[in-house]
DNA sequence: CATATTAACTTAAACGTTTCAGTAATTAAA
DNA sequence: TTTAATTACTGAAACGTTTAAGTTAATATG
């Protein structure tokens, strides 16, 4: 089981070792005869030789290698894609990686985790860091000396690309649209509300809306717990103990929409008869649903494109040269949502 | 930005750069007095060093690293997770590896795709793939040298380590339990039923069930598409067609349960009253859903954890011994399953 | 015709580790 | 007290590529 090394080929063929590097890789600058360059290929079809791409990364310094770092949002859980949002952006990350060439290094993090090894050493090509905030592991991250782009998260540092979407935009849309339906107690569903991260924004724009109405913000109207089903289980129960006060609800994440409907169900409150949602991402998922989610539609296909583009555009640029790209979003009426006419 | 190399720490320590590969790897063959041992960590903090991985991959011949291959069922279809089967069962396998302090090499496939690049040149330590069979790159996958998991798949073949489940007993248990809530007409609808696949064993338990209940298995009972929600849309708008005769169904995947409901739906069809399912997987989904699916549940995480350590074990191995799992199902009951009687 | 250019290669160094084979100094055994 | 074994290192080869620099031989230029 010996492994064929471009030694070999070289021998089969009758050339030195550089010729058949140049061959394969197509160098410009070198000529290479069609004589010779049809020996080479024979040689390397004949023993089967696969180059050792690890050779060439150490050599060439690069390696057609994409590190992406997903948060897994809980230490103990092991189902880091329990949001399916995050499964659809992986696969649109990985699709578009490997039209262009180029393999991925996938590893989950904590937050506390140190990002290092996957960053630095496997000589990756570049990095996309979902969700999360790099925090401490920040400036460690810089010295890895290859683009990063980080999705999703409102780190502000030119040093990063950044990928995201028009968070509070969309969160103000959402509420707006359930105030245009009549409803004047709306819930906050969401994920934890933190620096950095898109809950915060999507609060923001849930603020704005109902500000530009006229109404309040209500303490015991937000609900922030975590980005998962049992959370929004956890929220049906909290909101019927909270006496059911808000007519409707905007939900940060399908995830979380799910449970709650489910908790609402299982408690007798009807969806949208009791309670009508309006929910964030829509993933697959949202459409799947029972009822299924008006929610507020993020072009998750291209937000991952658009992530190994930035990468991939970025090594090659000599120069560092800050990018930014936010994507738009738009409301998908479904079946989630009733007007509402205030009691008289 | 310069990178630091072993031989930056050694000058910085005094010392040669073998000695930092040794204390740095823990060398069991090799001493090192304590007090150089010290200096040396000292100097790997005082500038950061982090070692190369591809490098030590070239040199080692081991790469921490394993291989994941998980299908693209259609060839245009950008999410290759549509199915969040994939999803659970890829995070599972990322968290174990992550464990053992590997990290994970993904890549989607499709069907004639070469799977050799991954494979054989990345130097991974192993090689998962997930639900393909990898048809005529089997061969030259062998000659990668490293050890290969198949997950739910039935080639048959004692250089290839398998992990999978009891489909046919699943399927069988899945229809017997129809049938003993009085259902006579029990339609099938799957994936394509092809060979080396999970269906075909499904298939079978099917079809032995009705036939130990001394029933007939139909041709037009018989739905075959792809694994994902369009497709269970497609079956129910092909169940009206054919004049509903079925008054339950066995669905081979939750993702297809939840088309195959929601077209139903559309069509005034309620699912349990109209019709019974029961469905397979229980990913995360079937619970979520409305109403909820009975179906045969297979532990994805522990699939997704052996087929980890099956990778790590026989990567220690020296000899090749192959090793066959096959994990246990059991039916979880829900709302989708309805007593049935026979209008008289 | 002598010289410069080009085409078609080859040589050898470099990439950053690991690891085998030494070596010198110290300690243990005979 | 000599020899053997152990400790604590070092040197250099090897892993499989890429690539800058060098070398011919053939062709073009003045």
């Amino acid at each position: 089981m010996k492994r064929i090394s471009i030694k070999d080929v070289a021998k089969e063929a009758g050339v030195s070792a550089s010729t058949v590097s140049y061959v394969l890789n197509d160098t410009p600058t070198e000529s290479i005869s069609e004589e010779t360059r049809k020996r080479v290929i024979a040689a390397v079809q004949k023993l089967e030789y696969v180059p050792n791409l690890n050779a060439r990364s150490l050599s060439s310094r690069h390696s057609n290698l994409i590190g992406v770092l997903i948060p897994q949002t809980e230490p103990g859980k092991e189902f880091m894609f329990s949001n399916p949002f995050y499964g659809e952006l992986l696969s649109s990350i990985e699709y578009t990686a490997r039209q262009n060439g180029y393999h991925l290094l996938l590893s989950g993090t904590q937050e506390d985790q140190c990002y290092l090894n996957i960053a630095q050493n496997r000589g990756v090509d570049g990095i996309i860091i979902v969700g999360t905030y790099p925090g401490e592991n920040l400036n460690a991250l810089k010295r890895a000396g290859v683009p990063i782009v980080l999705v999703d998260s409102y780190v502000k540092d030119p040093d990063f690309h950044t990928i995201g979407i028009e968070d509070k935009e969309g969160a103000r849309m959402a509420t707006r649209y359930l105030i245009e339906k009549g409803h004047r107690r709306i819930a906050f569903i969401s994920g934890s509300i933190r620096e950095y991260g898109v809950n915060i924004k999507r609060y923001q724009g849930y603020c704005d809306a109902l500000k530009e109405a006229g109404l309040a913000v209500e303490e015991s109207a937000v609900y922030s717990g975590t980005v998962d089903y049992e959370y929004g289980l956890a929220a049906a129960v909290l909101y019927a103990e909270r006496g059911r006060k808000q007519t409707a609800a905007f939900v940060t994440a399908d995830v979380i929409s799910m449970g709650f409907v489910k908790g609402l169900t299982q408690q007798g409150i009807g969806v949208p008869d009791d309670i009508s949602i309006v929910s964030f991402d829509d993933v697959y998922l949202a459409n799947m649903a029972y009822p299924s989610l008006t929610t507020v539609h993020q072009d998750i296909g291209e937000k991952g494109r658009k992530a190994v583009e930035l990468v991939l555009e970025a090594a090659k640029a000599k120069e560092h040269q800050h990018t930014e790209c936010i994507l738009p979003l738009h409301l998908v009426e479904r079946d989630s949502v009733r007007e509402w006419r205030e009691p008289t």
